[in-house]
RNA sequence: GGGCAGAUGGCCGAGCGGUUAAAGGCGACAGACUGUAAAUCUGUUCUCUCCGGAGUACGCAGGUUCGAACCCUGCUCUGCCCA
């Protein structure tokens, strides 16, 4: 399978430009990818887009990784009903180095090879160039009419929030990014989400009218849950890839936790798993689905490739003790099994007060488990909470010092996936 | 610059002087069922609470009224139309 093919059978691609697959047939071609500093790390959505510059790099083509220091400054009116709020200079500086940090772990920058990974910044273009050149070089060649036809575009003209000048030109900035690379790194293909197609067109446009040369394109779908849930969002919130925001531990749950279907669609996007491995592991899971190979198949490959295998393990080891088996007594579990759950929310609590004893509401509020006492108690009417695995029924009960695992450990659940560990001390 | 329409809880959207913490939907959280799945059913969803209540809220600032999300005035913002 030659990189189009094998990206297809895994549902990487959305909409591809005609003579894509030819051009990398033909020679080692430069791609790249942008990625807008919206936050100081990126998140699990970022993730396809990376393994597509993985995918190529391993094809033997030259993947960049741009960050976008500037288009990160204007805001990009694709796929948003409204204007997004623009960005500090501090904060944008802040989260171009996050990201640009996470990138370097997935790609290979070992400039030995000849396809090594580049990553530049769209900033360092666009700081030289002023308002006036900039209409006249690159404003010249694209007509508005051209760039209303666009869907991000037309949506919010057609829509009642209007759209600013700042949004609308966006596209060219882009544009410009994909032009100045193919002039300056000889850069011919761009990736990203379906949602920049437009974007990435302008710039193929561009290109064509302004140096009179030929880009290619492609763009992988936008996932979405097959309830038709946001991707990538759990009740507290993204799935981070910095391990210090979103544990690896919670991490691999968050895989662990897909629908089957989604789990069906997710193993041939985020592994490197071979179709007919990928088969098997499908056919399986149809036999006994129980046993949760896809899931857990799933969990393994793409927590292994962000956060690496000891985190895995460790992650694996936590999981298994909380859930594999939930009827066993909390009691059974020892000291070092508590101690060693990675990932799982830990807290401190005064051992004085639990040997005098504290109310289950007032408890649960002071260990920040539950934000207020109202919110503990509604969560405890609804059956929400259990201790050392045992659902607490009584919203009168005591917690106090006879409750303690091994004398110190209390084991808290806040609806049945979510773990806490309150240590005495 | 002129005219018209609009601004309600995370979102959509009712309400147009008192029974409105504000219908309904979506989303989110929890429970039952299960495979830590999906579907389904049930509960919760402004904040705090000694669970009796209390406090804030319907773009912003004032006013009328016993009483205003609802009426009046000014302002801000958005959309549409005209110049």
């Amino acid at each position: 399978m030659n990189l189009i093919e094998e990206l297809q059978w895994r549902g990487m691609i959305q909409d591809i430009m005609p003579g894509t697959e030819d051009q990398l047939k033909k020679e080692m071609t430069s791609g790249y990818i942008g990625f807008d500093p919206t936050s100081d790390s990126l998140h699990i959505g970022s993730l396809v887009p990376i393994l597509l510059l993985v995918h190529m790099q391993r094809a033997g083509h030259k993947p960049y990784a741009l960050v976008g220091g500037a288009t990160g400054m204007v805001g990009d009116p694709s796929g948003k009903s409204e204007e997004r709020n623009l960005l500090s200079e501090e904060t944008l500086q802040n989260n171009q180095a996050g990201v640009k940090k996470q990138l370097e772990k997935f790609l290979d920058f070992d400039t030995s090879r000849s396809n090594a990974a580049v990553m530049v910044n769209n900033y360092d273009w666009f700081k030289e160039i002023g308002f006036l050149s900039f209409i006249r070089d690159v404003g010249k060649h694209i007509t508005v009419n051209y760039m209303m036809a666009k869907d991000s575009v037309k949506k919010r003209i057609e829509g009642d929030t209007g759209l600013s000048f700042t949004e609308f030109t966006y596209q060219l900035i882009q544009g410009y990014d994909f032009y100045w690379l193919y002039q300056h790194k000889n850069c011919k293909l761009q990736m990203g989400g379906s949602d920049q197609w437009g974007n990435i067109t302008t710039g193929t446009e561009l290109i064509r009218r302004k140096a009179g040369g030929e880009a290619f394109a492609f763009t992988c779908p936008l996932l979405t849950k097959s309830d038709g849930g946001k991707f990538g969002k759990t009740e507290k919130g993204n799935v981070w890839l910095d391990p210090e925001k979103t544990s690896p531990y919670q991490f691999y749950q968050f895989w662990l936790n897909a629908g089957d279907e989604d789990a069906k669609k997710w193993i041939k996007i985020f592994t490197f798993l071979t179709k007919t491995a990928v088969n098997e592991i499908i056919a399986a899971h149809n036999t006994d689905a129980s046993k949760r190979l896809l899931q857990k198949t799933l969990a393994k490959e793409i927590t292994t490739f962000v956060h690496g295998e000891e985190e895995y393990n460790k992650a694996l080891e936590t999981t298994e003790k909380l859930f594999a088996n939930q009827s066993a007594p909390a009691e059974s579990l020892s000291v070092e099994d508590l101690e060693s759950m990675e990932g799982v929310v830990k807290v401190e609590f005064s051992l004085s007060k639990l040997e005098e004893g504290t109310d289950i509401i007032s408890f649960l509020a002071e260990i920040a488990i539950f934000p207020s006492k109202g919110e503990a108690r509604k969560m405890l009417q609804n059956g929400g909470v259990s201790i050392n695995r045992k659902k607490v029924e009584d919203l009168q009960s005591v917690v106090n010092k006879s409750l303690l695992l091994h004398g110190q450990y209390l084991l808290i659940q806040k609806g049945k996936k979510n773990y806490y560990l309150v240590k005495a001390n």
